[in-house]
DNA sequence: CTTGATAATTAGCCAAGCATAACAATAAAA
DNA sequence: TTTTATTGTTATGCTTGGCTAATTATCAAG
């Protein structure tokens, strides 16, 4: 599996099912795919105001032939609006089902983290199959064991049983200029190899760093940590969202 | 990606993988439906000597023709001998891929029940979604977290990673002579309604009761609790295992 | 030894999801 | 504006794993 950066997890908001009554698992039923293609497509929305069909092949490693045909059936179903060959976008039914996907893959990531101590550039890929395999009600009760926690091990926002509006937080890392003092928010957390290299650096969520250099012309955002300079490029800079602090 | 082709590459054992490359998960490829039949026809190979299409299609709650073309791929895999019009049994290579599955699904019903205080009569059915969604790393983990555990709630013996292989605990309850004193050992797992009336009765493993009855002809055995006196039938107690103790 | 009843198999079909190949639309460049 | 590269779509087909309907084995009774 290539380490692909291309496709980082910052998602946002959703709102959440109607009045559950489904019995004991998830709320409605969605197979593994549908999930995953809607997931997919939040991500892209969030990050490009739309998701392309070339855009969602490659998140999801299919032909995009495969993409053309998922995304009439999703539309179909109500959960996306497409227009052809312009792209697709949640509906807010789309929006409540990625908020349920996302809630149960960050509790996962949370849980494994917390519980059963799998480092945090390991749970993602765990918890992408994980939360295909369990339903509203044992979420409820990850969620409850770990006291109703607000953010997964790296940083996102989990998503409430209530559907409340997730917010982008902070701002993006590459839109800080040189100079400033600034605390991680959140990482994207699919990138395995940029996680292992921030914990190399001893930098993880909460850490404050120095913005030594961020200069459109090389591209690359500089920083001090406590213990090195390190560099980033500007798209995986652009990934990791921060907040300024005072010096 | 078509997974086609590769199948003499499948044939190690369910031991974990080399380090670095790829799958992190599952040692063998199974789909999820081959992992329900394999389990099947394990559990039923266990009870009457072999599995009969009859009772898989039953077991899995599909047709018979769905079975019949099943078993015919599972045998062409080698996972399972097949006679046809008589009925399957597990190949030893099967009988790993069986192993595997029954350890995952054993794991995480003690995991659920110890750390998430799922109810005995519940975790079978979580279990059984999850199994197919963690691979030996995970399965590993969940062991080494729970103190490489012997027993699952349900007191039925955890595979080993190694395979060892599964022996029948005690006695059927249905071949204990009346007046008999036993400890139970194992009760089945997928039957809620029975686990729920053992808690009502405070009848758990371990729990020491008295056969007050056990008459052929009356086709039920009936127990004295330390609370109450309760009868089965004959058809549930022989899915009891027990051990007799001196009065 | 024939006859049903039951169990098992074959034959043929369906839906989900993926694939390739060929065609159509759009946007970027000339 | 016309050309070209990219993106999207249609047409068609494959594999899994189900299904029903029809056929064949097997076994228990007569």
């Amino acid at each position: 599996m290539r380490a692909n950066a291309d496709n980082a997890i910052l998602m946002q908001a959703s709102v959440e099912e109607g009045p559950g009554m489904g019995g004991q698992g998830r709320a409605i039923l969605m197979s593994e795919s549908t999930e995953n293609y809607i997931k997919a497509i939040q991500t892209l929305e969030l990050r490009y105001g739309q998701a392309s069909t070339n855009e969602i092949a490659r998140a999801l490693s299919v032909t995009m032939p495969s993409v053309t045909r998922m995304v009439k059936r999703l539309a179909a179903e109500g959960l996306i609006e497409h227009e052809p060959y312009r792209g697709a976008v949640l509906s807010e039914k789309g929006r409540r089902f990625a908020n349920a996907v996302l809630r149960r893959h960050r509790l996962i990531e949370l849980f494994l983290h917390q519980v059963l101590s799998v480092p945090w550039d390991e749970v993602h890929e765990y918890a992408d199959r994980l939360e295909h395999a369990i339903g509203d009600d044992l979420t409820g009760k990850i969620d409850a064991f770990l006291g109703y926690p607000d953010h997964d091990p790296h940083g996102s926002r989990i998503p409430r049983a209530d559907a409340s509006a997730l917010t982008i937080q902070g701002i993006a890392l590459d839109q800080v200029e040189s100079g400033s003092r600034v605390r991680l928010l959140e990482v994207p957390d699919e990138d395995s190899e940029l996680l292992r290299l921030l914990d190399s650096w001893k930098l993880g969520i909460g850490s404050v760093v120095l913005v030594e250099d961020n200069s459109r012309l090389l591209d690359a955002v500089t920083l001090r940590t406590e213990f090195a300079q390190v560099a980033l490029g500007r798209r995986v800079a652009s990934l990791i969202r921060v907040e300024r602090v005072e010096s």
